[in-house]
DNA sequence: GTCAAAAATGGTAGCGCTGCCAAAACAAAT
DNA sequence: ATTTGTTTTGGCAGCGCTACCATTTTTGAC
């Protein structure tokens, strides 16, 4: 069963062998650091060339410290959020020679845990993480860690180091306004599992909370057990619908959620948003293209990621960014 | 402008005069190998704890050769497919306490022969790529790295070491027969750029082939320039039906695409699929919950994951696995 | 209590690189 | 030719850990 490779070995000292140079001489070529002559260059790139010497960044990151490794601790990779931040902060990390690692915690803080645990054994320059929720244990090795810490897709917390995102609580609220001011009174809300996933929790409860104070509290809600996806969204508004038939306007927890109660809609020949309206959160492109644009509000997720990765490679002051975000008006609601 | 942190500095070492031991002994205590006593353990237990002691992993892999790190080189993380494999694999290396490294090539082979290369630096257990086609670089690169290689998502072709997929091109004959079969005679494609996305070339390649053999050649074509979108997908369509209003049927090159197709259609009364019919590739999860479910073909790409990590660390012998891939009927062609 | 076998332990030489420092080579100015 | 300053160079001590080996302690059988 078991299959054996050799690992090629060649090392920066046969190199510097071969060259006929030192091997601090081969280390300043290489990193094109500190300073040589035009013949070393040449004598020490010919030799690697020929060689096929491929540095070994272990080795280099133990001598010398900084990693150039940014550990990513995300949620999920189903909920499209965190593939798209991973989008933005790669870009800028590879332009700066840093590497992402990741772990996914399913949206369980302990995993969280055990996760940022092991990616702190390879000593990363920071770690990126969902929120503001973490267990205590977390918490306290990230704080022992002296590496940096962004906490990304929340402002409504207290920051550990950094942090990049918006105000979900904020977009709750603007999302509650926004039917309101459209006229929409009976409100209905679809959402997926807000225990783990805090971030749709804080929306939901500022967009409760907004609609209690205008005096049209929620009419009833749906909460999905499990991740968010179209499907729930189309079985959740269903069911909801089942015990709420008069309602004329859904909250949903995003837009894939959101998304299946619009298929419902057209499904079942429910007029948009004439007989029920529908409000998402994210602004998906997916959601631009429905034959009616969906209402929603767009969060800049891709420029989430760059600029966290961008405050970890300049080494920026600790700070918390709010980039805001955009509601759609769309035409669902 | 700048931030200082002072990293935490406990080393092994400190741990072992801490609890009294050998460093050989902490060693052998924490990576639970080899023997020590009882008491042995609890001491060091006890002394981890007590300095918040986190080993690292950079000096002992350098130490011990495998790094149990495991290098992805994924062309996109906005088409959905390279997530999924990602998540897949995930969980099977953190299960196997191996580390994800990744980096986005955004579909281009002088990106990726870069990018591999700067992976190679990390010495990881292995690498995984998608599809056959790579420079000549990188090719010869990863033969001398005598690191595993795993090829995902395709099967037509030469694999380095390992490869995890199924057949582009059965995929696209059996598309191409299915439409046949039901009636469809004129026939078009929407698709994306092509030459940086090889696995929708192949796709195509079989598709009009098929197509062709059959007395019923492809009618017309519209490619997209840049990635795979629901937005590409709906203008491509509406520009191919301005060339040609009498097509019956349309393939395109992937779900995202052929969800534009199909809000395009519903956008514009257009009957489907009894005036037009619509027909994709991957089976997102998005396609079943369509008004009508999207015509497709579902491929195992979580699985496709899982499969490679497992023969990664469980270092199986090189090899070709077809996974295959479903056809679903849907109700859109 | 004796002896061999097994279990537990600690010392130390690297792993491949970078950082520091002193030495050598070269250049410029007298 | 000599001095001074600048650039280039190589040697070597670690970085923190694991692998290996030698040593010590424990165990069990007689």
């Amino acid at each position: 069963m078991d299959f054996d490779f050799k690992q090629s070995t060649v090392t920066l000292a046969e190199v510097a062998e071969a060259a006929g140079v030192g091997e601090s001489t081969v280390s300043r070529v290489l990193r094109n650091e500190g300073s040589f002559s035009r013949k070393a260059r040449e004598r020490v790139m010919e030799a690697v060339e020929r060689l096929g010497y491929v540095p070994n960044r272990i080795a280099g990151t133990l001598a010398s410290a900084g990693s150039r490794l940014v550990a990513f601790v995300i949620p999920s990779l189903s909920n499209i959020v965190f593939p798209d931040v991973l989008r933005g902060a790669s870009g800028v990390l590879e332009a700066n020679r840093h590497q992402a690692v990741f772990s996914v915690t399913d949206y369980d803080p302990e995993r969280e845990e055990a996760l940022v645990a092991a990616m702190l054994a390879w000593r990363p320059t920071a770690v990126m993480l969902a929120g503001f929720e973490h267990t205590e244990g977390t918490l306290k090795m990230l704080r022992a860690s002296g590496c940096r810490v962004v906490e990304v897709l929340d402002v409504d917390g207290t920051a550990l180091d950094l942090a990049v995102g918006f105000s979900n609580r904020a977009a709750g609220q603007a999302s509650a306004e926004f039917l309101l001011k459209r006229g929409y009174r009976r409100i209905g809300y679809v959402g997926h599992d807000l225990d783990r996933d805090t971030r749709a929790g804080k929306r939901f409860g500022a967009f409760g909370e907004t609609l209690a104070s205008s005096g049209s509290p929620l009419v009833g809600r749906e909460i999905c057990s499990g991740a968010s996806s179209v499907e729930s969204g189309r079985l959740g508004l269903e069911r909801l619908l089942e015990r709420h038939a008069d309602l004329d306007a859904i909250y949903f927890s995003n837009d894939d959620m959101a998304l299946g109660g619009y298929f419902h809609c057209l499904a079942r020949g429910i007029p948009v948003p004439s007989q029920l309206a529908i409000f998402g959160y994210n602004g998906l492109d997916v959601g631009r293209v429905t034959p009616q644009p969906l209402s929603t509000i767009r969060t800049p997720r891709v420029q989430t990621g760059q600029l966290a990765a961008e405050l970890v490679v300049t080494n920026a002051p600790p700070q918390v960014v709010d980039l805001g975000f955009e509601l759609v008006a769309g035409a669902t609601a």
